[in-house]
Parts: C-alpha cells; sequence; structure tokens
DNA sequence: CATGAATGAGCGTTCATTCAT
DNA sequence: TATGAATGAACGCTCATTCAT
C-alpha cells in the first residue's frame, strides 16, 4: 500500500535518476529535481538533511536494488552453466530496464566524492555466497573475489552502458556467457 | 603580440583532471581550475570556448592516450599468451600510474552528456587491429570487438578503479590475466 | 510559506530606475540594482525570470504609467485650447516630477532590443480618444494620430528631456502651448 | 583618397553604430565590435583611449554629420515656407538614409552618461543662424531657440524613429510641415 | 601601427539551503 | 508535513583593457 508521502519521496527519488539519465550529474539541480516531482524544494530537506546524503541514500539503495532482484531467479539447483547464464542474463536485462537506476549508480561509483558511500561487496553479497557455494562444491574454478567481480560485473555493465549506442546485439551475450562459463567452471 | 603558451594550457588541462579526481565532475569549477592552473578564468577561454569544450578535449585526448601509449610494448612478434600479458599489465599500470586521467575518462564516459563525443572504437583502433592479425591467424578465438571489450577492456579498467581501496594485489592481475588467456586463445 | 514581499519587488524597480536614471543602461547591473533595493541579487529572480524581462516589464509599466495619471485632470467638458494647456502641462510636470521614470522609459524606448516591448499607440489610447472626440466635434483640425504624436509628445518629451540642463523656463513651455494651439485647432 | 588606416578607423565606427542598432547599447562590446570591424581589440586603442571615449568621439561626429549634411540644400534664397520644407524632409530623409547613425546618436543623447559630451546647439547652430535671419526680416515668427528645437527637430526625429515599424508614410510628413508652416511663419 | 594573448573584475544567472507560514 | 520566498555564494562566461611581440 503506498501512502501519499511514500509517493512524494519515490517521485523525487525518480525524478532525480531521470535527471541524472538526461543531463548528468551537473544537470540535476535541487530546484530541477523538486519542478520534475511536482513538489518544492523546501520539501527535499523535509526527506533527506542533504543534496549530498539524498545522492548517497538514492545510491545505496539503488546499488542493492539490482542484485536483489536477482537472487530469486538464482536458484540454488542450477547447474554452474545455467548460473552463470541467467546471472548474465538477469544483470543484463535489469539494468537495460531500469536503465535510469542503472546510469545512475554508474555516474555515482566513478564519482570520488559518492564511491565510498557503498562498497560493492554489500552489495552482491548474496550472490558472492552462492558462488562460494559453488566454488566448495568445486564447481567453479577457486578464484579471488576481485577477479570474480572483475570478469562477472564489468563486462556486463560494459554491455549495458554500450547498448544504448550499439544496440548490443543478442549474439554477444551469448558469446560473453559462452566464454565466461569456460573461463569460471 | 604574445604567442600562446602551451605550457599554460598544459597546466590547465592538468588543473582539471586533478580537481575531478579529488572532488568528482561537480567539484571542477572554471574558477577552482584556473586557480589551481595559476591563470585567470578569462584565460581559459582563450584556449576553450567553453567548459563543455574543455572536457570534450580533453576526454579525446586522454581517451586516446592510453591506447597510444600502449602500442609500442605490444610488438607485432608476440606470442598470443604474452600479447594478452603485455596488454592487460600496460593497460592496468598505465591506468594507475596516470590515475588523474584516468579517473577523469572514466567519469566522462559515464556521464551522458560528454560520453558522445568519445567513441571508444577510435581510441583502441590500433590494438583492435592487431587483435584481428591474430584472430586472422587463428591464435586468437574468433569474437566479436564489443565482446573483446567487454572482456579485455572492463575487467582491467574494474580492477585499475579498485585499486584506490583495495590495493589490487598482485595475484587478481595474474588471475585475470589467466583467465583472459583461457578464454581468448 | 512565506508571502511574496511586494514592498521589495517596489524597492527592485525604483532602484532600477534610479540607477539607470544615474548611470545609463549600462550601469544597471543586476548585483548594483539588488544592492541599491537591499535585497539579494537571487530574490530579483524570485519575481522575474531574467533582466531582460524585468526592463521589459517595467518599462511597459511606466509608459502607461504617465498617461493614465494624466487622464483625471483632461475633463470632458474643457475647451480645445484648455485640453492642450492641461494636457501639454501635466504630461511635463509629470515627466519632471517622475524623472527617473521618464528617462528610463526614453532611454528603453530608444534601445533596439527593448523598444518592441511597448507600442506608443497601447499606452496614450484614452487621451487619443479624446484627442478623437474633439475631431468628429470639428474643434480639432483633422489629422493622423502620427502627426499628433509627432506634435504634441515629441516637443512635450523633448523639453522635458532638457530641463536638465537648461531648467526650460516657464516662456518655453508657455510658448509651445500657444503655437501648438494655433496648429492643432 | 583613403589611406588604409583610415579605412580600419572607418571600419571601427561603423561595426560600432551597427551593432549598437541591431543590439543596443549593451550589445556593442569592444570585442564584438572589433571583430565585426575585421580587426584586434587592441586595434581599438590605437585610436580612441577607452572605449567611452570612442562612444563620445562618434556620438559627436555624428551628432553634427546630420546637420552640416543639410546646409547645402538650404540656400538663402528659399522662402520661409520652402525652407522648412527643405528642412524637415531633408532632416528626415538623411535621418532614415543614416538609420544606423541616427539610432547610435539617439541612444547617445538619452544616456546620462554621454549626454554631457555634446550640446545640441552646437550641432545645428548653422541651420539656426539662419533660421535667426528669417527672424529678423520677419518672415519667421519670434520664438525661443529651444521652443524651436522643440518643434522643428523633436517631431522629426519622432517620425524618423517609427518609420521602421510604422512606415511613415508621405502624408504624415506633408502634414508635419504644413502644421510648421502654419506655426512658426 | 597592429596584433592575439592575457587578465581581474564584473556580468546575468543558478546553486543548495533556510525562513516564515 | 509541506510550501514558495528568500538568500549568499558560486556558477560559466564576457567585459574593457593591457601586455609582449
Amino acid at each position: 500500500m503506498r501512502t501519499r508521502d511514500y509517493d512524494k519521496l519515490e517521485r523525487i527519488k525518480e525524478a532525480m535518476v531521470s535527471l541524472i539519465l538526461r543531463e548528468g550529474m551537473n544537470g540535476a539541480s535541487v530546484a530541477k529535481i523538486a519542478r520534475e516531482a511536482g513538489v518544492s524544494p523546501a520539501t527535499i530537506y523535509v526527506y533527506y538533511s542533504s543534496k549530498e546524503e539524498m545522492l548517497a541514500d538514492v545510491f545505496r539503495e539503488y546499488s542493492h536494488a539490482s542484485f536483489h532482484a536477482l537472487l530469486p531467479s538464482l536458484s540454488q539447483d542450477l547447474s554452474g552453466a545455467d548460473f552463470i547464464d541467467a546471472f548474465v542474463r538477469g544483470f543484463f536485462d535489469y539494468s537495460v530496464q531500469n536503465e535510469e537506476a542503472f546510469s545512475f549508480v554508474e555516474q555515482c561509483s566513478r564519482c570520488p566524492t559518492l564511491s565510498a558511500y557503498v562498497r560493492e561487496e554489500d552489495c552482491c553479497c548474496g550472490i558472492f555466497e552462492r558462488i562460494h557455494a559453488y566454488q566448495h562444491q568445486g564447481i567453479f574454478r577457486p578464484m579471488s573475489d576481485l577477479t570474480l567481480s572483475a570478469l562477472l560485473l564489468a563486462p556486463v555493465r560494459f554491455l549495458a552502458s554500450q547498448r544504448a549506442e550499439c544496440g548490443v546485439p543478442e549474439p554477444a551475450l551469448s558469446e560473453l556467457i559462452e566464454q565466461l562459463q569456460k573461463m569460471l567452471l
């Protein structure tokens, strides 16, 4: 059930990420966000104590969201290959469908003043726990988490970010999955 | 008539990327850049017609620079495995040594208003030509350029960006190289 | 929520015309206007969306004001000669007493980027209606509105603008009135 | 014979008045004037010690020019009526044909910081001498110079300034001449 | 004489934030 | 809670002018 105020907060967050997708971090001023959300600038300060806090909060929330959204589809009994397939496709699809949130998180995570607010390992811990389980079973090759992130997350994000320009044909995704399966299993 | 002082221009560029590394895109105002470069704000407009043009120009220049710097060390007669090793280490080391430029490019390429100014394939074409040669010889597995970028560039950039926080131990880099060799050859 | 302070707005307008009288259009910067009005520069943008809009708005308002102020003293039952006398003296006196507004309007109406905002015939229509009535009665000589403006308005404005330097002795005004009566009746 | 440098100075003056006609006094910056004249900003300071001096000088020059241009056509032996006709039409035509200079002078003469540089009576002295001669002969009615200016100059300038918008049909000019003849003779 | 480079000061405007209701 | 008004500071940029050649 959505209360009216929940709507207001939600509209503020959506206005912010939408503006940031369209105009970059510089284009998202408090006044513009408020106008786009249909509230007064002062209202934003009812929910957040500063713009930085707002950015950090939403950055945190959206950083976790993609992984949380993915978990249900990664049931425990998948084969290694199917797990990789499901994860890569799920992560990619989610990023594409939530383009605004994805672009927002990508921008925040490169920004020196914001990146410290979110530690990647806190976001994808659920996923990594499952991979660790696979590794203990000998299904996944042993590999540091950092390498895993570099190989599993970075390429998918890259493809998702290229989609707007290149369209990322299905083959590239399949090709990537195939290579990752070869590499990780 | 006074002649242009290209040392001044260089200081402007360095001030800009340095500020952006420390404070993010929002922190790099024209006034701050000028102060840090030891010039007047107006001087910046002798060399660039707008802040956006300045960002785009330097973004373009630094985007190419890392690949150009790499080319000499990628001699034609390397084995496939050595090529991957040289490229990954070279790319990583360059990114770490030129931390400011690397962070600047990373931020720009995520910014919707700037990313269009630089097309990745225009930057790394020299590298890709060599890989295509390897592919024709059957040394590299056939693979689309997009997939190649996703697998070769994105993970290394990821590790380079994590270095500040995690320190990226040598093992992770070796591990990555090993996996990439398996995958691409 | 705070309510708009129309006294503040009035001070802004007065500061603007006062500055423009003293220093010309170039001398009236937003910052100076704000300082003189005792408000923040940003406050001006609560009431006007740009400096140009502010100039145009006040130009429009003050252009109408002098004619509106005159109407009451031009009662319908004046003889032709008395009408001319009352109009000329009234228009002159108003211009002299509201020196700042008068100078402001004179400057704006000569400025190519502002003059289009105000059409003279929209300002003095009340006056011209009365003259048309006189003309229908055969009291005023038939004459195009343009000629009427040239003969009735332009000379009075000229005298008003000369006053600061020459002091415009009373005789000149009487002389003018006398000639105009001869000409128009 | 025009030397190259004379051309340069002339181009600067023309660029200035042209810009001021198109964009108003605020739109005519030294840089824009220089660009439009095809010279360097610094070159302007070879001829004038400051922008204010440039404005004042050209204001003075162009203020005199219209009256000087008129004198030849006002031969001594004209009848009073013909003199008025020749003067009004000549003054009007000159203002229309030299639209840029006319608009420039009109703007300068209303500007508090510039108007002091030019005294009207210094410009039209030649004309007024002739009128004084007519007055001594009893052809022109006795009248103060101020009133004369108000009646002869102001209305014509008014019509000239309206021309751009209203087109000032010939009739208005004839009508004005007729009235002025009635009044002054 | 003539120039493009260089500048400190100032431009019009918007910023993130707080005030008063 | 929610608001439009209000703001000092800062924004990107241009100004009139001077410098060095």
